[in-house]
RNA sequence: GCUGAGGUGGCGGAGCGGUCAAUCGCAUCAGACUGUAAAUCUGACGGCCGGAAGGCCUACAUAGGUUCGAAUCCUGUCCUCAGCA
């Protein structure tokens, strides 16, 4: 059976270097499940940690294209224009194609990345994927409570509406969806198309990376410094050059948007620090929140000395089955 | 030293006699999640008991006072800030 190794885990756990230590062992090549590294012009930020002077390879439009990291290609970077829209559906798109790929050549693909759904997206699939964006609704919906949100998809589809939780009944954004979606299935009349999923043609192996909390705290500031030292000013003024807006999705990534108190304003770049190093370990908590819940996923602790022997070794044990 | 403003929960900041354990924002903690997911949303958030309703205690710089009742009014004390010395 085709095989898939999935590395996840909040951000700051070493995902990227594991995967590439396997990459070269196992003859891999790695997707990335991230969606802000999706973005073109966006690496230090993003943590692509390329190589200096390394450019994207293209070999078939349909897969985007990949950059070379210690030999290992790396796919699933710069996807998406950072002043354009992205979202899953597009990222599962070609994900699939590029794990395809990557298997049809006989090599193992590696999902690495922090994006809990995009990651379940790809293994599981997401059956409302292909029900298209609908901007005029959206723009009609804009600006309307979360209750008479509500009460709209009750009228559409009482009973997705009864589905959602508390907390769904309160989330504007979500609610629009749901709406577009049972309005999409009433005018269309066809149910979204099939899904495509890779939970049943591939075996998966999923290994979450974790660490003390204190650990990964210390590791985000640490790499937040870092960032800076890199160059993540110069590569935010490159992005305003290049017309990219403060309010384009991309932005919102963090480390960026923080920013523009920055240049805009009279906040210190300590002060952008403090709140970006918060940013992530706000992120790196909802990610645990997320990924905890999977209970397919190996969990190793990356402080733990034993760490690489015991990773490595069910990995390889995996990869020698059949 | 004089004059003016002010001291509220981890922080910012409302409240200016009762309905105040104290709006709200941030932080923190817990959680949700299927086309923005590094997004968006929910709950908890002085202490103790309780599943909850609710109850009890300690609280709005500090010490007194006025009042049936005070974070809110008065007085002393200690701090902070602005202007004058």
């Amino acid at each position: 059976m085709k095989k898939l190794l999935v590395i996840c885990g909040p951000t700051s756990t070493g995902k990227t270097s594991l995967a590439i230590k396997i990459a070269n062992k196992l003859n891999g090549e790695i997707v990335s499940a991230d969606s802000r590294q999706v973005y073109k012009m966006m690496n230090i930020g993003t943590g692509k940690d390329l190589p200096v002077n390394s450019k994207l390879i293209i070999n078939n439009l349909k897969l985007g294209g990949f950059y070379k990291i210690e030999d290992v290609p790396v796919w699933g970077y710069d996807l998406a224009d950072p002043k354009g829209e992205f979202s899953v559906a597009q990222y599962l798109k070609i994900a699939h194609r590029i794990i395809d790929d990557i298997s049809i050549r006989g090599k193992l693909p590696i999902l690495v990345g922090g994006t809990g759904l995009y990651i379940k997206g790809v293994i599981d699939g997401i059956g409302t994927a292909s029900v298209p964006k609908n901007n005029k609704l959206r723009k009609n919906l804009e600006g309307k409570t979360a209750d008479e949100l509500y009460e709209n998809l009750s009228q559409l589809d009482s009973l997705k509406a009864g589905s959602l939780n508390s907390s769904d009944k309160r989330n504007p954004r979500r609610l629009i969806r749901a709406i577009e979606i049972a309005q999409y299935q009433l005018t269309k009349k066809t149910p979204p198309s099939a899904h495509h999923t890779i939970g049943n043609n591939f075996d998966v192996m999923y290994v979450g990376l974790t660490a003390p909390k204190e650990f990964v705290d210390r590791k985000i500031v640490k790499r937040v410094i870092d960032r800076v030292d890199k160059g993540i000013k110069t590569e935010i003024e490159n992005l305003l050059k290049n017309g990219v807006s403060w309010d384009d999705q991309a932005m919102m990534a963090m480390g960026y948007g923080l920013w523009r108190d920055y240049f805009e304003g009279d906040v210190s770049e300590d002060t952008i620090l403090t709140e970006w190093a918060r940013d992530e370990v706000q992120y790196a908590k909802r990610q645990m929140v997320w990924f905890k819940k999977d209970d397919r996923i190996k969990w190793f602790d990356i402080t733990d000395p034993e760490y690489p022997n015991n990773v490595e070794n069910l990995i390889q044990k995996w990869y020698n089955q059949a």
